[in-house]
RNA sequence: GCGCCUGUAGCUCAACGGAUAGAGCAUCUGACUACGGAUCAGAAGGUUUGGGGUUCGAAUCCCUACAGGCGCGCCA
């Protein structure tokens, strides 16, 4: 029962302002008066009263469901205000197997539903949706529930056992990292946190390509910058190449005039190469993005893993020759063509390492290996997914290789074309500088990662206070501005005497009920890894803070000479809880969550 | 030619198969004697690329056409 709290006169008209869901006085407030609820109602709760609904009806005999009572249903926040806190579809869901109709059904279960604790109203609406409202009283708990469990408030068993290893970005250690590394970076680390937030045990790993072809010409086009040439076929160009060639210099004095010209490929490339990683490893520490492993493809072959792995192959029979070139049957497993593991000329390929690093990886103990690729990889599925299975695996279980669609930035309109070989490349340290760690992190991490962006530096640099971050940040500088406010007026949070069923305006339900949401959001971004879900629900979020904070009949502190009262300790908990949620949902993306700003 | 991804407001993008497709930016109109205005209230903006199909119900799933991106090495 909605009743308007107040008006608002604009322009004459009058027009509700705000909606209160019980009247002091009213029958119903005093009904829910002094009852006490274990917990908060929250949409996982709402769905397991459901199920015991289902379950006591059919144990009745009132209802029959010849495929079994479901052990979960869908509970979901409606779009549409005046249809409840909120809404199930069972009804639609199951009417068909319990041979009936819908409406009838729901009106069954709706029946007993009102029965049950915590639940205000139950109405049956539209094709037979099921729209719930909750007792005051038994939402506002969930601010208890979140402020005590802090920061481990959104965090499951979900995966509790699961070791899951997380490659992403494994650049070449022949140049910077660019804005293309920069989405991995983040979309890896988010993922990984995300993964861990739901119990799994989670290795974020960087393989580093330290060997083959690209390594020579990398230190070539080093020597021809150090002595002045012009730059080799296939080398890298760019003024890094030039400031590496420097470094090189002053890390070893004449190194570029070493006689042998084996020799001083080997010292250069050797040089180079450790001067490089190091800079993408600071690059990427500075971002707030930390590997566990840094993974060398080298070692692979020094250790005598690929070798074994060969071994293991031909054991399994998957391997054949032709043409003087050992190849893998992955054409056994649905990839489109065989794969050539060691070459006519003797050399093994990348693909060989692949598969090597695979198995090292699995026998690390890892039941899942997660793989982050770029778009122009995405040949690559097909042949991974029938490797995994060549060496005795099932790729559904112990593979996932998430494809991310590339960036494009434009600058003034136009596309800036990346070109490591060219020079022409955006730098993350760059971008990272431009925009901020927090701001640029954000920006990447709110968008899935299938989803083909565009980037105008211009534009994100110019209008980055309109950036979403900044909402979410200030409403968490928000909540901790009203703490330490409430704190120098004496408040302190309410224990015992926290009376949930003070939260009873329209804004406070829906707080509350974003707050109870949060759990489900993480869960679903683990399982679909999509930390983009965690940013977008902390914008819906910070925005019904914000709303419920701008609400004069939900303020926390008392107005000028008022006393303390009980219902503004209970707002003290909501603040406290929507700081938690906020600040726990930000270090899921690697984002601060400033006390001010 | 084959394969993967994408097509939603002027722009950048959301939307577990759910009810009247939503935000931000840009545009327009309001609220500052403010628990922090980096905020809030409101307006305008759509045939979800076109056409079929599946079902109680489709932006979402299937087929098809069109448009864009990327990939189809004994390169790494």
């Amino acid at each position: 029962m909605l009743y308007p709290l107040s008006y608002g006169g604009i322009r004459g008209t009058a027009v509700p302002l705000a909606w209160c869901r019980t009247l002091p006085g009213d029958i119903e407030a005093e009904e829910t008066e002094g009852r006490r609820y274990d917990r908060g109602v929250t949409p996982e709760q709402l769905s397991t009263t459901v199920v015991d609904v289902l379950t006591a009806l059919v144990d009745a005999g009132t209802l029959s469901l010849p495929d079994g009572v479901p052990t979960e249903v869908t509970v979901e926040l409606p779009r549409q205000k005046g249809h409840g806190d909120y809404a199930t579809n069972v009804a639609l869901q199951l009417a068909k197997k319990a041979g009936t109709n819908p409406r009838a059904l729901g009106e069954l279960i709706a029946e007993s539903l009102r029965q049950s604790e915590g639940i205000g109203e139950v109405e049956v609406a539209g094709p037979g949706f099921l729209n719930v409202t909750v007792e005051a009283g038994a939402q506002g708990r969930v601010a208890s529930d979140v402020v005590a469990a802090g920061a481990s408030y959104g965090r499951s068993e979900a995966l509790t056992g699961d070791k899951i290893n997380v490659e992403f970005i494994s650049a070449n250690p022949t140049g910077p990292l660019h804005l293309g590394h920069t989405r991995w970076a983040v979309l890896g680390d988010a993922i990984a946190r995300v993964l861990a937030a739901a119990g799994a045990e989670v290795t974020r790993e960087f393989y580093i390509n330290d060997r083959g072809n690209q390594m020579n010409n990398f230190a070539r086009s080093i020597i021809a910058s150090a002595l002045g040439e012009e730059k080799p076929e296939d080398g890298y160009a760019g003024g890094y190449i030039d400031d590496l060639a420097k470094a090189v210099e002053a890390a070893r004095p004449g190194i570029f005039r070493i006689a042998d010209e084996a020799e001083r490929l080997a010292a250069v490339r050797q040089v180079g190469y450790a001067i490089q990683l190091k800079e993408q490893q600071d690059q990427l520490d500075s971002f707030n993005t930390h590997f566990d492993v840094w993974f060398s493809e080298l070692s692979l072959h020094e250790d005598g893993h690929v070798p074994d792995t060969l071994k293991r192959l031909e054991e399994l029979g998957h391997v054949f020759e032709d043409g003087g070139a050992l190849w893998m049957r992955t054409t056994d497993f649905g990839d489109d063509k065989d794969r050539v593991l060691i070459k006519s000329d003797g050399e093994l390929t990348y693909f060989a390492s692949d598969t090597a690093y695979y198995l090292n990886k699995r026998s690390r103990g890892f039941d899942s290996c997660i793989y982050l690729l770029g778009a122009d990889h995405h040949g690559y599925v097909g042949r991974l997914r029938a490797m995994a299975a060549c060496v005795g695996d099932d790729p559904d279980k112990t593979l996932d290789v998430l494809i991310g669609q590339l960036v494009k930035i434009m600058r003034d309109g136009q596309e800036v074309k990346l070109s490591k070989r060219a020079g022409t490349i955006v730098t993350l340290n760059e971008l990272a500088e431009e925009i901020g760690v927090d701001a640029l992190r954000y920006s990447l991490a709110r968008y899935p990662a299938d989803s083909p962006l565009t980037l105008d530096i211009a534009e994100i640099t110019k209008a980055s206070n309109d950036n979403p971050v900044y909402y979410v940040q200030y409403a968490h500088a928000r909540t901790c501005a009203m703490l330490r406010n409430a704190a120098d007026l004496g408040m302190t949070l309410p224990g015992e005497e926290f009376d949930p069923s003070l939260l009873d305006h329209q804004r406070d339900g829906d707080l509350l009920r974003a707050l109870a949401e949060y759990p489900r959001v993480v869960a679903s971004a683990a399982e679909l890894r999509e930390p983009h879900r965690v940013a977008r629900y902390l914008e819906d979020t910070a925005s019904v803070f914000n709303k419920w904070y701008d609400t004069k009949e939900c303020r926390m502190l008392p107005q000028g000479d008022e006393p303390v009262g009980p219902a503004n300790l209970a707002r003290m908990m909501l603040a406290k809880a929507t700081q938690t949620v906020v600040a726990n949902g930000l270090d899921l993306l690697g984002v601060t969550a400033p006390e001010r700003m």
